[in-house]
DNA sequence: ATGGTGACTTGGC
DNA sequence: TGCCAAGCCACCA
């Protein structure tokens, strides 16, 4: 096929929102945790943050990417303390040595700034 | 097309 | 410090 016209994108193909955020989540450092908001200025979406955890929770089942790094914008798991996930989440975020006072990430790995 | 939903955020008390 | 109402925007029935 010579034309290129509806065929073959030959260009980049635009990343996708879930290309993007998977790709600004992935350079958040251990230790550290970003707000959804902040996840989406940083992957290029602004006011995104909805959409943000909308694709957290459909992230696919074998993904390494880490999703525990992301809280709210008022410094707490958003999952339920009860759900499986909040719970899996929690202790990650330990493991990681992310203190939790009262439910809330300490000042000390509050956002992180790339 | 339309209205409901939600791993959210912000401003006002 | 915490609760509420609005705003927000992709997805879905």
């Amino acid at each position: 096929m010579t034309n290129n016209d509806a065929d073959e994108p030959r260009r980049d193909p635009e990343p996708s929102r879930e290309q993007k955020v998977y790709i600004a989540l992935a350079a958040i450092p251990q230790g550290r945790v970003v707000t959804y908001g902040q996840l989406g200025d940083l992957a290029g979406l602004p006011r995104a943050a909805r959409q943000i955890g909308y694709i957290l929770r459909n992230l696919p089942p074998e993904s390494t990417l880490p999703w525990h790094r992301v809280i709210n914008a008022a410094g707490k798991i958003s999952l339920g303390p009860e759900t499986e996930s909040g719970i899996r989440q929690r202790a990650r975020l330990q493991e990681e040595g992310v203190v939790l006072t009262n439910g809330r990430i300490s000042l000390k790995h509050y956002r992180w700034q790339p």
